[in-house]
RNA sequence: GCCGAUGUAGCACAAUUGGUAGUGCAACUGAUUUGUAAUCAGUAGGUUGGGAGUUCAAGUCUCUCCAUCGGCACCA
């Protein structure tokens, strides 16, 4: 006879076999009419689930985090009980729980609009009232094929036939409406919270497959309470502030235009970032032992035949035709380098040789895929190969990581995500250079002691490789990084160096980049701070404010003795109040606003205001000018506010 | 590329059933010489994304192309 055991440690005994809901019962009313399931030895289960032997058993509530997940998947099944009897004919297709809410995907010939959410969510609304029973039924596999084929769901007739035999087939009821689920459900739909609202509609392909038909998916976010849904409602709102391409327009950093999608207009102000990063870059590049080349546009279309290209990415590259010879505009950069290493006899002790370009490419992205900086179709990478033997790709990989962490906290992000991808089906190069390849890099990871995952059969055909994702402000994740080993291109592009014997040898190549692409990277970073960047990125760091036309000579002299050191910083002479010019400078997001009227004039200071309303006082000039500098030069690891506490 | 939506002044948005395209901010002109997030007044600004069609009449209806947005698929 079961023993259960409560989170608590407590136990209850009990003389026959009993439900979830009778213990909650047992436990209190209360309780009882809390409970949404629960968890049975780490399971989570039914409050109809019966325990029959010794259990450690917690009930689930609204509370719990794991409640989510149900109150999710029961907001679909009630979705799709809405749609059905609001649209018959509908076929139902899946609805799982996602972050933050769920979906249902429908195949339904006529378009569901905007207006048909609202009604689905007023039906939704009233099943709930309703308060149906959930019950949970087990079929026949026969049984369950023979009734979705009648009522015509020829989609559930194609799931249920996927499920593997010997699998159990439950039904999940709720008043005449059921579905094939695995469970586990709330007791009934009055226990849904009405905490739900439908977001948009999509299309999706049946079975994530674009050879399939498309569906019509609705997707919809759902909470344990009315508090969390405002509060999920707000956070989007938030995130919809720091879209990078609003900002991007508010800040006049860049535009995009029809004429050419895809590709950036840099304003000066947002080229001053993206100038600012690739002067860091550089930098960072020759102090880290890479040659800094640069390779052509358009190469001859035989090029990227020979190195594999144009039979695998042939749709995706911009073609180019001239005097009957075909070019393609480069859709990356690897085949130059390769061209460039291939210039002289190359010999093992030029190895490591590592080659680094800021690589303009295109490539003919679809044009679905397109999304303001982050999706482009011309892009430039802080792209690099290293030239290395098989040997030397461990030391390469554990120098780069030390190299990316370098970058990365410079710019501000402290968490990192490392994922390994290992050999696919089809690829090139022998078993044991994979097992060689996939070692180096996972030993150059736990070497540097990183928590890392691996995605298995995930790599490309040609090697194993490491991606890097920061995880921004916002908790969302950017893949950036990338550490690819590649056994294949050298040897097409007939790469060589002679070793120690005077033997001719292939050398392995790493591709490798930090940033990714600069379009994207400023993109989350614009994203990141919200728009307001640190000082050392920050278009213009400084505004020096006149208070009166009596004023302008002195901001001038500011404005000059600062441009001197170096500091981008602008004068905002304009006839106008200054309350004015420090809300729309403070709108622009300059770090820094310098006030300059007669108080400051007659001692030689500035009054220093920063963009969040901060005032720091009165200071001389050259004080604020060292500590400034010293915040760009630190990439704000030393803030001014800080120096003066 | 696929599904759906959207496209009106530099920006954010209006415009009843098809009936003279408006408002705010920005811009420009003038006044104002101002001390920490919006000084006041005036002026100008548009073949309503491109093309075609229906109609006496199209921002509004139809077709088509383009771009953008949200997803899906893709991402060397």
């Amino acid at each position: 006879m079961p023993n259960i055991t409560l989170p608590d440690g407590s136990q209850r005994q009990f003389d026959h076999p009993v439900t979830v809901m009778q213990v909650a019962r047992d436990i209190g009313s209360g309780l009882a009419g809390a409970a949404l399931a629960g968890k049975v030895d780490n399971r989570m289960v039914d409050t109809s689930y019966l325990i029959t032997e010794d259990a450690e058993l917690s009930i689930i509530t609204a509370k719990n985090a794991e409640a989510l997940e149900l109150i999710r998947h029961d907001a679909a099944h009630v979705m799709a009980q809405a749609v059905q009897e609001l649209y018959p004919g509908t076929q139902v297709t899946i609805g799982p729980a996602i972050e933050n809410g769920f979906y249902y995907d429908f195949a339904r010939e006529q378009p569901f609009t905007p207006d048909d959410l609202q009604k689905i969510e007023a039906r939704m609304n009233e099943i709930v009232g309703r308060n149906l029973p959930i019950e949970r039924e087990e079929w026949s596999r026969d049984q369950a094929i023979g009734t979705f084929q009648k009522i015509g769901e020829e989609y559930k007739v194609q799931i249920i036939k996927a499920i593997p035999a010997g699998e159990t087939i439950s039904i999940y009821r709720q008043g005449d409406w059921f579905d094939v689920c695995r469970g586990p459900h709330l007791p009934s739909t009055g226990k849904l919270p009405k905490a739900y609202k439908l977001m948009k509609i999509a299309g999706a392909y049946w079975r994530g497959d674009s050879n399939n038909e498309m569906l019509q998916r609705i997707y919809g976010t759902a909470w344990a309470d009315k508090k969390q849904l405002k509060q999920h409602l707000h956070q989007m709102e938030e995130a919809e502030k720091r879209d990078h391409r609003r900002i991007g327009r508010q800040q006049n950093l860049f535009h995009m235009q029809e004429e050419a999608p895809g590709m950036v207009f840099w304003h000066d102000k947002g080229w001053t970032i993206y100038k600012t990063i690739e002067n860091y870059m550089r930098q960072k590049l020759h102090t880290h032992g890479y040659k800094e080349i640069n390779t052509p546009q358009i190469i001859d279309y035989s090029l990227w035949e020979k190195s594999g290209h144009a039979s695998k990415f042939g749709d995706d590259m911009f073609a180019v035709k001239s005097e009957d010879r075909n070019f393609a505009i480069k859709p990356m950069n690897c085949p130059c380098h390769i061209q460039v290493f291939n210039q002289g006899l190359k010999s093992y002790r030029d190895l490591p040789l590592r080659l680094a370009e800021f690589g303009s490419c295109h490539r003919n992205e679809l044009s679905g895929a397109l999304h303001g900086l982050m999706r482009v179709r011309g892009f430039t990478q802080d792209d690099a190969h290293i030239f290395c033997t098989e040997q030397q790709i461990q030391p390469e990989v554990s120098r780069f990581i030390d190299f990316l962490h370098e970058v990365y906290l410079d710019f501000g992000f402290e968490e990192i995500i490392y994922r390994l991808s290992t050999r696919p089906e089809q690829r090139v190069g022998s078993d044991a250079d994979w097992d060689r390849a996939e070692k180096a890099l996972a030993d150059a990871l736990d070497h540097h002691g990183l928590p890392w995952e691996e995605l298995s059969g995930e790599g490309a055909f040609y090697g194993p490789k490491i991606e890097f994702s920061m995880k921004d402000c916002i908790g969302r994740v950017w893949q950036c990084g990338t550490m690819q080993v590649d056994f294949s291109m050298p040897g097409r592009l007939d790469a060589h160096y002679i070793d120690e014997n005077s033997e001719k040898q292939v050398p392995v190549m790493l591709h490798r980049a930090i940033l990714g692409s600069f379009e994207r990277f400023i993109g989350i970073l614009i994203e990141h701070y919200a728009g307001s960047l640190p000082v050392w990125l920050s278009p213009v760091q400084v505004t020096v404010i006149n208070i009166t036309s009596k004023h302008e000579e002195y901001a001038r002299q500011v404005q000059a003795m600062l441009v001197e050191r170096g500091i981008r910083a602008e004068a905002d002479l304009r006839n106008e109040k200054i309350g004015l010019k420090i809300r729309e400078l403070s709108m622009q997001r300059i770090p820094f606003q310098l006030i300059a009227g007669d108080r400051e004039m007659e001692q030689k200071t500035v009054s220093v205001r920063t963009r969040n309303g901060t005032d720091m006082g009165s200071m001389p000039i050259e004080v604020f000018i060292e500590r400034l500098v010293q915040e760009v030069d630190s990439h704000g690891r030393t803030k001014i506010e800080e120096q003066i506490q």
